[in-house]
DNA sequence: TCTGGGGCCTGCCCCAGGGGCGAGGTCAAG
DNA sequence: CTTGACCTCGCCCCTGGGGCAGGCCCCAGA
């Protein structure tokens, strides 16, 4: 092996590494030099770091944070390798999303002339105790998270003999990202009384109206089925007088045919 | 039209912006609240610009800037969809060079075992006088710009009635990538003397040693020729006494059929 | 041996796009 | 009148550096 050292620029120069960026890396301890003088604070470089430096320029050309490439770079190749490819399909599914995002924006914006907003109804609502769960997830949970808590409801309620089956209510408190989890309440109403009973509360929900839309079996999925948000949302818009100032839901099962309806509350 | 005004929490609830968000954005001018109570502070925002701001939060959640969401949301839909599109063909052509990216990071860890790596040689350089031209230029215009300054420098030579027509290089200064420029300079060697002229300079080519591998019709385009600068570079790491700190250069015409050859010089 | 120029150090402020916290003012209901 | 929720401002924090000021350091030439 050689001994030679290199100071920051020209290791920088030949690694495709600033002198800042390489200060900063030895500040995480993500490439400390073979020699650091303890009087002038000069950084010496061993030729044998170029490679883990080169590595390092690649990988933050990728756009990876610091925290990341440091675990990446201790891996086997191969493991890295799979771990990258994995970070790409991420990389991939979100191209994906933002080309939905595209379609969505120019529908938002084009003066409304989807035929699905002309199909918004309103409706009262009445009423009722309803016995929910709350959770935070991503889209990618949702589902799960959905069927666990509506039999979780349904079968306490059956223990505590009520089998009045009613609609099961899916309520959106925070948007749910595919990269952010969101606050959503699934929710059965109930007549009688009963008792919390672990993760499930109880509430009273009030009257009041409701603009909704029955999801037809083409909206179903995400992230289709943004565009039916999209519509109510228009719908408010065009409309004079009511805002759309409240979190939506969604109703299993819906009226109609459709599985289910999308729903936002109207405040007076 | 409405007269209902919102503060911060309820308007940002509605419009998936937080309180910071909307502060943030008054600070910018992106979205200014109807009305501004002079003591309190308080912005009160009215319900018809929740429009406008749930277009907002969508950009934003593209990850656009805030800057450019500015300029983009005064366009036309129509107008504002197709800068979109543009927008996103230029995010999938960086997810397609991200790809490119990992497999070079795994050939470059993998070991070498790249075939082109044998094929690397090493040759003396003689010392020469050259003319050249520098440019800052991304790999878009790396083309246009290299046969420019051939032709300047050529006809420049000419000129001068200097007919010999040595190699040209094309030496990379600074890595040359999609998204930033670099400093490139394209070379070609000249007896006798010569005076400058507008931006061409000239300069003495020290005699020196080079590593050198002729590139095949396969890798000749980008970013298919990274793969031979990878191959030279892993040389350099598996040749125990040598380093590559240098840039390196591409001499056209290469040798044997090779349209060109990459280089790195050897520094003793 | 002196000197100059260029390279290197530390330390500070800056960028986007907010998050989080604390001090203090406001608003509406009880 | 109090209470609690909500709002304000201001400050520091994050990432991954860029840029600049002031001050050493190092090497080559005279």
């Amino acid at each position: 092996m050689t001994d030679s050292f290199f100071l920051a620029g020209r290791f920088g120069a030949a690694t495709r590494l600033s002198p800042k960026a390489l200060r900063l890396y030895v500040e995480q301890g993500l490439l400390v030099p073979a020699h650091v003088d303890p009087v002038t604070g000069y950084r010496y470089y061993a030729a044998e770091q170029a490679g883990r430096a080169r590595l390092i320029a690649r990988l933050r050309q990728l756009g990876l944070p610091i925290a990341r490439i440091a675990r990446l770079i201790e891996l086997q190749p191969e493991v890295r390798l799979a771990e990258l490819r994995a970070w790409l399909e991420v990389q991939t599914k979100r191209l994906e999303e933002q080309s939905e995002l595209v379609q969505a924006i120019f529908r938002q914006s084009s003066g409304g002339d989807d035929p699905l907003i002309k199909a918004v109804r309103v409706r009262d609502t009445a009423p009722s105790k309803i016995v929910y769960r709350q959770g935070h997830v991503t889209v990618d949970a949702l589902d799960a998270f959905t069927e666990s808590a509506e039999a979780a409801i349904r079968s306490y309620l059956a223990l505590c003999g009520k089998d009045d089956d009613g609609p099961m209510t899916l309520h959106f408190h925070e948007p749910v990202n595919h990269d952010g989890k969101g606050l959503v309440e699934v929710a059965i109403g109930y007549t009688g009384s009963l008792e919390p009973s672990g993760d499930l509360r109880m509430r009273l929900q009030p009257a009041g109206r409701e603009a909704f839309l029955p999801v037809s079996e083409t909206f179903e999925t995400f992230p289709a089925v943004l565009r039916v948000y999209d519509a109510i949302e228009a719908w408010f818009e065009h409309s004079n007088d009511l805002n759309c100032f409240g979190s939506p839901y969604e109703i299993y099962p819906g009226s109609g045919d459709a599985r289910f309806d999308v729903a936002y509350p109207i405040v007076p």
